[in-house]
DNA sequence: GTGAAAGCGCTAACAA
DNA sequence: TTGTTAGCGCTTTCAC
């Protein structure tokens, strides 16, 4: 590889010169500055920048570790993060956990050997032990929060969009709503569960437990949360359920299907999270809509500005979210009035 | 941080005894080994990957460009290597080009001062050019091929696959069968429709230029291409389409869908890739599926395995497709054999 | 088996 | 404005 050196002497200066030219243009005069530039060309001359960051001891690299690739909604803030990251001109190192806070441990720690600016990351349950290992580093979550002190957020207003969610089925007559929930030892199923009951409170409806069914985020635990659901006994069983992340929606849609019920006449869905799958399945899913994409470009370049101490972003942000009414609420209808024909079938 | 030098004092023993401690431990006498741990513990010591890097030039590091991460197949690659990577201890630089050529080579570029130890990558259609700023590093295709020498390549039997789907059609009856194919630039879309020309002539139909459709991959595009044969007059429009990807096949599906047409009543329809959104999705889609976290698991096991020179894997693997039979493939029917009264809805 | 010394490629005092 | 020098943290000869 051509160093620094090389185009030294050939632009018969010092490597030093070379060095400022290229960090400090203005450090250096405008007929050497040239003289090296065009050495530059020749040579086809980039820096190393490894022994760059060696030196400067900091090296225009983030971390962005995130919990599901497989996941859009994860997919997505990724490229946000990406797209940013790249408009600073810093490189990614890039992580997935599965939500495992294990993986998330060996993910810090490697990271951590590689001497980054700062880290993107969407946390496992287990994040505020495992972030103990990055003292001193900028940190930015995403999505999440992990109550890490002195770490920086960039989410949505999950209170607000799950609240908005609920009362929308509320006004279409519904009483007894279920909800497929996260994790509870995720900031976003808490909140998103809080703005349930907000809404529950508000229309003066009593929140009931057995309405209220936990999944891991995956689409296998949103099927069978909407199975057990839909599988109690008709009075008491929701007549309308709201899913707290998109893979268990999807999960809670195939549920629905395997038991032969028609949304949203036997059943209304509101989904947290658009999709395209959301936006393009039969029938159309009503859906609480995150600006995803937003959220990893925003949340990087609030993680790059805060690395150059212009502060110009405050440290926690929500971002609003929006409400969009497909098809897939209504008011409440044949099934949960009794047992209709269609039910016979579902029992499979 | 703590460095080498903080567990040699603490240790008391030189820097270079702690470095043999850590990277030859078979060169240190045990008992200074553990003494040496010891402190490694101790004083909670990471090596300095940067230093390390320099001095060693070697990273443990590698490149992962990618063309799209919206794109699920994308998303599941990129697993796949994450995966490999981290289970050899690499790290990963991620970057994602929206197979934009441009943005190709400045995510090379970026990556190249950064020393990597190799490179997966999916090429834009530009990569043999772009390419040619990475010389001498080890590299690995995934996907697809850009002809450049040297390098390695992981990719699937496109023409096999190809070819079955389209031979599906034709045993179903379809004589008039549409493709939407993918950038002719790309080898994935000229393999696969070579697939598609060797099973119409296998079968004796002659090809018909005007039922091929090229698009950039993307939804849009499917959409597009799908509206525009799908409006051929009845006599040359197709009864059928083979869709060359994943993306453009859920565009073809929404295409059909505005024109009101029935799949597969109206139009059969096979796709390249399978996706959560082909299987679920009404009707369920006849595709060609690939093994698309296998692809990238063993592109990056290829390529490390090159990296220590234990050539067990050979430079171009080609992985086999499997063909899924679901509901979007039918007998040609009603509408390719005249006007139906869903036509007229159809003509908006 | 261990230590001393050199140096990976670069940047940043400090001097001139 | 430019050059000299030292050194970032590590590994690897080369001695002993």
């Amino acid at each position: 590889m051509v160093s620094l050196d090389d185009v030294a002497k050939r632009a018969q200066v010092s490597p030093s010169t070379v060095s400022r030219a290229l960090s400090h243009p203005e450090m250096v005069a405008k007929a050497t500055r040239e003289r090296i530039l065009q050495a530059v060309e020749e040579l086809g001359y980039q820096p190393n920048q490894v022994a760059r960051s060696l030196r400067k001891r900091s090296s225009r690299t983030l971390g962005l570790i995130i919990t599901d690739i497989l996941n859009p909604f994860h997919a997505t803030l990724a490229k946000g993060v990406q797209d940013a990251a790249e408009k600073h001109d810093y490189t990614v190192f890039f992580f997935n956990t599965d939500e495992e806070p294990e993986k998330e441990r060996r993910a810090l720690y490697s990271l951590r050997g590689h001497l980054p600016q700062g880290l993107l990351i969407v946390p496992t349950a287990k994040a505020r032990e495992n972030l103990k290992l990055m003292k001193n580093l900028p940190i930015v979550e995403l999505d999440r929060s992990s109550g890490t002190p002195g770490v920086r957020t960039v989410m949505v207003d999950n209170i607000g969009g799950a609240r908005k969610a609920v009362q929308h089925l509320i006004e279409l007559g519904h009483q007894r709503i279920g909800m497929i929930v996260g994790r509870l030892d995720i900031s976003t199923a808490v909140e998103r569960h809080q703005g349930y009951r907000e809404a529950l409170a508000a229309a003066g409806i009593p929140y009931c437990e057995t309405l209220v069914l936990p999944g891991n985020h995956r689409e296998e635990d949103g099927r069978k949360a909407a199975l057990a659901l839909l599988s109690l006994p008709p009075e008491e069983r929701p007549t309308a359920l709201f899913v707290g992340n998109n893979e268990m929606t999807i999960g809670a849609v195939l549920a629905i299907r395997e038991l032969g019920l028609r949304i949203p006449e036997d059943i209304s869905i509101v989904g947290f999270d658009d999709s395209r799958w959301a936006a393009t399945t039969h029938p159309a899913l009503t859906v609480v809509a995150q600006p995803t994409y937003e959220l990893g470009y925003l949340a990087c370049e609030s993680l790059i500005s805060s690395l150059s101490q212009e502060t110009s972003l405050p440290p926690n942000i929500r971002l609003e979210v929006s409400f969009i009414v497909r098809e897939s609420t209504a008011p409440p209808g044949g099934f949960s009035n009794g047992l209709k024909g269609k039910r016979r079938k579902a029992a499979k």
